[in-house]
DNA sequence: TGTACATCAGTGAACGCGCGTTCACTGATGTAC
DNA sequence: TGTACATCAGTGAACGCGCGTTCACTGATGTAC
């Protein structure tokens, strides 16, 4: 394409464009499926564009990512301000899920990205220290399986809802059906 | 591929060989890198001779997900048959799934295959008989909050596992791991 | 028992395509003096 | 304030490749008579 008036040659903010249009590409054709030349087709931008930005096809899903990561930390660490509910940490979990659903389909296919990089690794880290320990705090247990049982449980119900596999009306709601669950179980 | 003494031109089993070497290739490329082409040349066959047997590509995905939602409904049904031990059931999903990690991986993405396949269909809705029912029977509720809490825990477990995703020794027992879960939540 | 013939299994060459990435380049911006 | 120049952002054309699928075909098998 041309530069003209209402394109012009420097773009300003064509990182943020490309995730933002990558993000929603995903939604509707899923990580596997996602090309940079359609995404840079449906941003308006030369094929090279993204490359430009990323480096290649995994550092955009890197990129994805770290930023799923960090904004899980984010979510679960505000809902961890305002309650000491333990519950309520899974349902923002679902949450997140639900709501940034291509953030969260690439950031558990490490395959996808490179899963070495230190901003990724560090977010990664950030995010998982939310989710082991409320759960230790709550069922008063040292060691990891509280964690891990609490995280396997909201993981597998945003898991299976995301992909359909839940036999529930579709106009249900998500987070107050995680909520139910909490509430049904008990850990300790 | 010329026919010859080692190699006739009617392979015999040549439907069989085709599923198990797809599978081998699952296990080290995964669902979104196999191609149809890598299947025949490691089959040492010609590149028509997948579709032949199964269509297209979506087609093998297609069997490979019905084929392992049998085994899931038949290994379920065997440990139900030996003990009303529910956390035995999730033992055995866990079970399943690192043991047959490639079907597995096909059977939860809908996506690659013809979901809509009778086959398919049956036995899906099989599978999920097995592990619904036990939930209510146990937790003496109706309705499918426990029979979904159950699965999402299970299959939550099972994910994390198999992505590398839990910060546990790589060579720690899943089914031990998972079997403790079970024991450790209360449903009901 | 022998043979004609329909059916099934697999071949091999070719198709067209979309892809990721490279490359030399041009346009725009900001900064030092 | 003006200008030279380094740096950054993005272009557009081209590369080579592997892929799924099609097609007319050939070889092997089994069955009816």
């Amino acid at each position: 394409m041309r530069p003209s008036a209402e394109r012009p040659y420097h773009h300003g903010n064509l990182r943020r464009v490309l995730l933002d249009t990558a993000i929603e590409l995903l939604g509707e054709v899923g990580p596997s499926q996602l090309s940079l030349r359609e995404l840079a087709r449906r941003t308006g931008v030369s094929n090279a564009a993204p490359v430009h930005h990323f480096g290649d096809k995994a550092g955009l899903f890197t990129e994805i990512a770290a930023e799923g990561f960090d904004m899980l930390a984010t979510q679960l660490d505000e809902v961890r301000r305002h309650t000491d509910d333990f519950t309520e940490m899974g349902v923002a979990y679902v949450r997140f899920a639900v709501t940034h659903r291509a953030h969260f389909e690439v950031m558990f296919r490490p395959d996808l990205y490179h899963a070495d990089d230190p901003d990724v690794v560090a977010a990664n880290r950030a995010a998982a220290a939310h989710l082991y320990g409320p759960a230790n705090a709550t069922t008063g247990r040292s060691g990891k399986d509280a964690g891990i049982a609490a995280w396997s449980l909201v993981h597998g119900f945003a898991t299976l809802w995301i992909g359909g596999n839940l036999d529930v009306s579709p106009d249900a709601d998500p987070e107050a059906l995680a909520r139910r669950l909490g509430r049904m179980i008990t850990l300790g």
